[in-house]
DNA sequence: GAGATATACCTTGCTATGCAAGGTACTGTG
DNA sequence: CACAGTACCTTGCATAGCAAGGTATATCTC
Protein backbone atom coordinates (compact mmCIF):
# COMPACT_ATOMS: atom_id res chain seq x y z
CA UNK A 1 0.00 0.00 0.00
CA UNK A 2 1.15 3.54 -0.69
CA UNK A 3 2.28 6.52 1.49
CA UNK A 4 -1.03 7.25 2.83
CA UNK A 5 -2.88 8.22 5.24
CA UNK A 6 -4.35 5.52 7.97
CA UNK A 7 -4.91 5.88 11.50
CA UNK A 8 -3.20 8.26 13.83
CA UNK A 9 0.25 8.91 11.55
CA UNK A 10 -2.56 9.92 8.53
CA UNK A 11 -2.28 13.58 9.46
CA UNK A 12 1.04 13.47 10.24
CA UNK A 13 2.09 11.86 6.73
CA UNK A 14 0.02 14.32 4.91
CA UNK A 15 2.28 17.34 6.69
CA UNK A 16 5.78 15.19 5.83
CA UNK A 17 4.37 15.29 2.36
CA UNK A 18 3.86 18.64 2.13
CA UNK A 19 7.23 19.28 2.58
CA UNK A 20 8.89 16.57 0.78
CA UNK A 21 6.94 16.90 -2.06
CA UNK A 22 8.53 19.91 -3.77
CA UNK A 23 11.62 18.07 -3.81
CA UNK A 24 10.11 15.18 -5.49
CA UNK A 25 8.60 16.95 -8.00
CA UNK A 26 12.08 19.15 -9.00
CA UNK A 27 13.73 15.76 -9.26
CA UNK A 28 11.41 14.39 -11.37
CA UNK A 29 12.02 17.26 -13.81
CA UNK A 30 15.57 16.78 -13.67
CA UNK A 31 16.40 14.97 -16.69
CA UNK A 32 13.45 16.39 -18.54
CA UNK A 33 10.33 18.41 -19.32
CA UNK A 34 7.13 16.88 -17.42
CA UNK A 35 3.34 17.89 -17.57
CA UNK A 36 1.19 17.49 -14.59
CA UNK A 37 -0.88 14.91 -15.25
CA UNK A 38 1.88 12.70 -16.06
CA UNK A 39 3.82 13.70 -12.78
CA UNK A 40 0.59 12.10 -10.97
CA UNK A 41 1.24 8.59 -12.76
CA UNK A 42 5.27 8.77 -12.21
CA UNK A 43 5.46 10.06 -8.85
CA UNK A 44 2.25 7.58 -7.48
CA UNK A 45 3.64 4.96 -9.92
CA UNK A 46 7.45 5.36 -9.24
CA UNK A 47 7.34 6.01 -5.73
CA UNK A 48 4.62 4.76 -3.77
CA UNK A 49 3.63 8.14 -3.32
CA UNK A 50 -0.15 8.98 -3.79
CA UNK A 51 -0.53 12.56 -5.50
CA UNK A 52 -3.57 14.51 -6.56
CA UNK A 53 -4.43 16.67 -9.05
CA UNK A 54 -5.86 19.62 -6.52
CA UNK A 55 -2.23 19.00 -5.26
CA UNK A 56 -0.14 18.96 -8.33
CA UNK A 57 -2.00 21.42 -10.47
CA UNK A 58 -1.40 24.22 -7.67
CA UNK A 59 2.18 23.35 -6.79
CA UNK A 60 3.57 22.89 -10.52
CA UNK A 61 1.97 27.05 -10.42
CA UNK A 62 3.63 27.77 -7.71
CA UNK A 63 6.90 26.55 -8.90
CA UNK A 64 6.47 28.10 -12.32
CA UNK A 65 4.87 31.62 -10.74
CA UNK A 66 8.33 31.46 -8.59
CA UNK A 67 10.73 30.97 -11.50
CA UNK A 68 12.00 27.51 -10.91
CA UNK A 69 10.00 25.87 -13.74
CA UNK A 70 9.54 27.21 -17.28
CA UNK A 71 6.25 26.47 -18.79
CA UNK A 72 5.37 25.48 -22.41
CA UNK A 73 1.67 24.37 -24.41
CA UNK A 74 2.18 21.23 -26.86
CA UNK A 75 -0.41 20.78 -28.68
CA UNK A 76 -1.37 17.34 -28.90
CA UNK A 77 -2.58 15.34 -32.00
CA UNK A 78 -5.81 13.90 -31.54
CA UNK A 79 -5.54 14.92 -27.48
CA UNK A 80 -5.97 17.80 -25.03
CA UNK A 81 -2.99 19.90 -25.00
CA UNK A 82 -0.60 19.34 -22.16
CA UNK A 83 1.54 21.83 -20.38
CA UNK A 84 5.07 20.78 -20.13
CA UNK A 85 7.43 22.20 -17.08
CA UNK A 86 10.88 22.28 -17.50
CA UNK A 87 13.75 23.50 -14.81
CA UNK A 88 14.92 26.69 -15.19
CA UNK A 89 18.00 27.40 -13.96
CA UNK A 90 16.67 29.76 -11.08
CA UNK A 91 15.26 25.81 -10.17
CA UNK A 92 18.39 24.28 -10.77
CA UNK A 93 19.94 26.22 -8.30
CA UNK A 94 16.73 25.38 -5.92
CA UNK A 95 16.73 22.35 -5.87
CA UNK A 96 20.75 22.05 -5.38
CA UNK A 97 20.08 23.57 -2.02
CA UNK A 98 17.08 21.68 -1.03
CA UNK A 99 18.58 18.51 -2.09
CA UNK A 100 21.66 19.77 0.65
CA UNK A 101 18.85 20.37 2.84
CA UNK A 102 17.14 17.55 2.45
CA UNK A 103 20.46 14.92 3.01
CA UNK A 104 21.26 16.89 6.04
CA UNK A 105 17.87 16.67 7.83
CA UNK A 106 17.61 13.03 6.85
CA UNK A 107 20.61 12.05 7.93
CA UNK A 108 20.54 13.86 11.68
CA UNK A 109 16.61 12.17 11.76
CA UNK A 110 18.62 8.88 10.93
CA UNK A 111 20.88 9.38 13.47
CA UNK A 112 18.24 10.29 15.97
CA UNK A 113 16.24 6.73 15.21
CA UNK A 114 19.65 4.90 15.35
CA UNK A 115 20.45 6.77 18.65
CA UNK A 116 17.58 5.57 20.11
CA UNK A 117 17.62 2.05 19.02
CA UNK A 118 20.55 1.41 20.54
CA UNK A 119 19.35 1.11 24.06
CA UNK A 120 22.34 2.86 26.16
CA UNK A 121 23.97 5.36 24.04
CA UNK A 122 24.19 8.79 25.41
CA UNK A 123 24.48 11.28 22.65
CA UNK A 124 28.37 11.23 22.95
CA UNK A 125 29.28 15.14 21.72
CA UNK A 126 30.51 14.79 18.65
CA UNK A 127 31.94 17.76 17.60
CA UNK A 128 30.64 17.73 13.85
CA UNK A 129 30.48 20.91 11.80
CA UNK A 130 28.49 23.50 13.27
CA UNK B 1 24.37 27.24 10.07
CA UNK B 2 21.76 25.45 10.73
CA UNK B 3 18.80 24.17 9.32
CA UNK B 4 17.02 27.16 8.69
CA UNK B 5 15.11 29.86 6.10
CA UNK B 6 17.46 31.22 3.34
CA UNK B 7 16.63 32.90 0.34
CA UNK B 8 14.45 30.74 -1.89
CA UNK B 9 14.40 27.20 -0.58
CA UNK B 10 13.62 29.18 3.22
CA UNK B 11 9.40 28.90 2.82
CA UNK B 12 10.64 24.85 1.88
CA UNK B 13 12.06 24.17 4.92
CA UNK B 14 9.24 25.49 6.70
CA UNK B 15 7.62 22.76 5.24
CA UNK B 16 9.63 20.26 5.67
CA UNK B 17 10.14 21.05 9.19
CA UNK B 18 6.94 20.94 9.76
CA UNK B 19 6.25 17.19 8.58
CA UNK B 20 9.58 16.33 10.52
CA UNK B 21 9.22 17.93 13.77
CA UNK B 22 6.83 15.48 15.24
CA UNK B 23 8.60 12.78 14.21
CA UNK B 24 11.76 14.19 16.07
CA UNK B 25 10.22 15.28 19.27
CA UNK B 26 8.75 11.88 19.95
CA UNK B 27 11.93 10.33 18.82
CA UNK B 28 13.64 12.44 21.67
CA UNK B 29 10.97 11.75 24.28
CA UNK B 30 11.84 7.83 23.70
CA UNK B 31 14.38 7.67 26.44
CA UNK B 32 12.81 9.67 29.15
CA UNK B 33 10.41 12.34 29.76
CA UNK B 34 11.74 15.72 28.57
CA UNK B 35 9.84 19.29 29.19
CA UNK B 36 9.00 21.68 26.86
CA UNK B 37 11.47 24.72 27.03
CA UNK B 38 14.04 21.62 27.51
CA UNK B 39 13.48 20.07 23.96
CA UNK B 40 14.46 23.38 22.36
CA UNK B 41 18.03 23.14 23.82
CA UNK B 42 18.28 19.68 23.06
CA UNK B 43 16.68 19.92 19.73
CA UNK B 44 18.52 23.12 18.58
CA UNK B 45 21.95 22.20 19.66
CA UNK B 46 21.92 18.35 18.78
CA UNK B 47 20.17 18.24 15.50
CA UNK B 48 20.95 21.69 14.19
CA UNK B 49 17.54 22.37 13.94
CA UNK B 50 16.00 25.82 15.37
CA UNK B 51 12.87 25.37 17.50
CA UNK B 52 10.92 28.19 19.04
CA UNK B 53 8.25 28.13 21.89
CA UNK B 54 5.33 28.99 19.48
CA UNK B 55 5.96 26.25 18.02
CA UNK B 56 6.72 23.49 20.26
CA UNK B 57 3.90 24.59 23.36
CA UNK B 58 1.32 23.93 20.92
CA UNK B 59 2.84 21.40 19.47
CA UNK B 60 3.19 19.30 23.08
CA UNK B 61 -0.26 20.68 23.79
CA UNK B 62 -1.62 18.52 20.76
CA UNK B 63 0.28 15.47 21.41
CA UNK B 64 -0.88 15.39 24.55
CA UNK B 65 -4.43 16.03 23.30
CA UNK B 66 -4.29 13.04 21.01
CA UNK B 67 -3.08 11.07 23.57
CA UNK B 68 0.66 10.24 22.46
CA UNK B 69 1.99 11.84 25.51
CA UNK B 70 1.28 11.89 29.17
CA UNK B 71 2.35 15.04 31.26
CA UNK B 72 2.71 16.01 34.58
CA UNK B 73 3.99 19.01 36.68
CA UNK B 74 7.04 18.94 38.66
CA UNK B 75 7.84 21.76 40.83
CA UNK B 76 11.08 22.60 40.72
CA UNK B 77 13.15 24.00 44.60
CA UNK B 78 13.73 27.59 43.49
CA UNK B 79 12.71 27.68 39.88
CA UNK B 80 9.76 28.03 37.60
CA UNK B 81 7.56 24.45 37.71
CA UNK B 82 8.39 22.57 34.76
CA UNK B 83 5.57 20.68 32.29
CA UNK B 84 6.92 16.94 31.80
CA UNK B 85 5.70 15.23 28.47
CA UNK B 86 6.52 11.54 28.09
CA UNK B 87 5.57 8.76 25.76
CA UNK B 88 2.01 6.77 25.96
CA UNK B 89 1.36 3.47 25.14
CA UNK B 90 -0.51 4.78 21.84
CA UNK B 91 2.68 7.10 21.74
CA UNK B 92 5.08 4.72 21.09
CA UNK B 93 2.86 2.51 18.26
CA UNK B 94 2.45 5.68 16.50
CA UNK B 95 5.64 6.68 16.90
CA UNK B 96 6.76 3.28 15.63
CA UNK B 97 4.13 3.51 12.64
CA UNK B 98 5.90 7.41 11.53
CA UNK B 99 9.20 5.58 11.87
CA UNK B 100 8.31 3.01 8.86
CA UNK B 101 6.64 5.50 7.43
CA UNK B 102 9.69 7.96 7.34
CA UNK B 103 11.99 5.38 6.36
CA UNK B 104 10.27 4.20 3.17
CA UNK B 105 10.04 8.08 2.27
CA UNK B 106 13.62 8.43 2.81
CA UNK B 107 14.88 5.65 0.90
CA UNK B 108 12.08 7.10 -1.75
CA UNK B 109 13.55 10.49 -2.26
CA UNK B 110 17.15 8.91 -1.72
CA UNK B 111 16.82 6.70 -4.15
CA UNK B 112 15.42 9.13 -6.45
CA UNK B 113 18.53 11.48 -5.85
CA UNK B 114 20.93 8.89 -6.96
CA UNK B 115 18.97 8.28 -9.87
CA UNK B 116 19.40 11.80 -10.86
CA UNK B 117 22.53 11.58 -10.57
CA UNK B 118 23.67 8.42 -11.67
CA UNK B 119 21.83 9.14 -15.15
CA UNK B 120 24.34 11.90 -17.43
CA UNK B 121 21.80 14.63 -17.91
CA UNK B 122 21.55 15.48 -21.27
CA UNK B 123 19.43 18.63 -21.52
CA UNK B 124 18.87 17.73 -25.18
CA UNK B 125 17.71 15.14 -27.71
CA UNK B 126 17.97 12.22 -24.86
CA UNK B 127 14.92 10.02 -25.56
CA UNK B 128 13.31 9.33 -22.48
CA UNK B 129 13.30 6.74 -20.08
CA UNK B 130 9.67 6.32 -19.04
C1' DG C 1 -25.62 8.30 -31.09
C1' DA C 2 -25.69 7.88 -26.18
C1' DG C 3 -22.97 6.86 -22.46
C1' DA C 4 -18.85 5.69 -20.13
C1' DT C 5 -14.00 6.05 -19.58
C1' DA C 6 -9.59 8.23 -20.09
C1' DT C 7 -6.78 12.19 -20.77
C1' DA C 8 -5.73 16.79 -19.42
C1' DC C 9 -6.26 21.16 -17.43
C1' DC C 10 -8.03 24.26 -13.56
C1' DT C 11 -10.34 26.37 -9.02
C1' DT C 12 -12.76 26.75 -4.45
C1' DG C 13 -12.94 25.86 0.35
C1' DC C 14 -11.39 23.42 4.29
C1' DT C 15 -7.89 22.36 7.38
C1' DA C 16 -3.53 21.80 9.70
C1' DT C 17 0.42 23.78 11.51
C1' DG C 18 5.04 26.42 11.90
C1' DC C 19 6.29 30.54 13.91
C1' DA C 20 6.75 35.60 14.95
C1' DA C 21 5.11 38.26 18.37
C1' DG C 22 3.08 39.03 22.42
C1' DG C 23 2.09 37.79 27.35
C1' DT C 24 2.78 35.83 32.42
C1' DA C 25 5.62 34.69 36.45
C1' DC C 26 9.58 33.55 39.14
C1' DT C 27 14.75 33.69 40.32
C1' DG C 28 19.05 35.29 40.36
C1' DT C 29 22.86 38.99 39.39
C1' DG C 30 24.96 43.60 39.00
C1' DC D 1 15.72 48.49 40.48
C1' DA D 2 16.78 46.78 36.02
C1' DC D 3 17.92 43.00 33.39
C1' DA D 4 18.64 38.44 31.91
C1' DG D 5 17.44 33.65 32.24
C1' DT D 6 14.05 29.96 32.91
C1' DA D 7 9.62 28.28 31.91
C1' DC D 8 5.04 28.31 30.56
C1' DC D 9 1.27 29.95 27.28
C1' DT D 10 -1.74 32.36 23.32
C1' DT D 11 -3.07 35.09 19.09
C1' DG D 12 -2.85 35.86 14.30
C1' DC D 13 -0.84 35.15 9.91
C1' DA D 14 0.78 32.54 5.93
C1' DT D 15 1.42 28.24 3.62
C1' DA D 16 0.04 24.31 1.14
C1' DG D 17 -2.18 19.46 0.70
C1' DC D 18 -6.30 17.71 -1.04
C1' DA D 19 -11.31 16.54 -1.56
C1' DA D 20 -14.56 18.09 -4.48
C1' DG D 21 -16.10 20.37 -8.17
C1' DG D 22 -15.67 22.14 -13.01
C1' DT D 23 -14.22 22.25 -18.24
C1' DA D 24 -13.00 20.05 -22.67
C1' DT D 25 -11.63 16.48 -26.10
C1' DA D 26 -10.94 11.67 -27.74
C1' DT D 27 -12.00 6.83 -27.75
C1' DC D 28 -14.29 2.75 -26.87
C1' DT D 29 -18.78 0.20 -26.02
C1' DC D 30 -23.58 -0.92 -26.39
Amino acid sequence: MPLRAEATTGRWEVQVRKGVLELIILLSLRKHERYGYELITVVTGAMDFELTEGTIYPLLSRLHKDGLLTARWVEVPGGVPRKYYRLSEHGRDALAAMQTSWIRLANAVQRLIDDSRATRQEPTTRGSAK
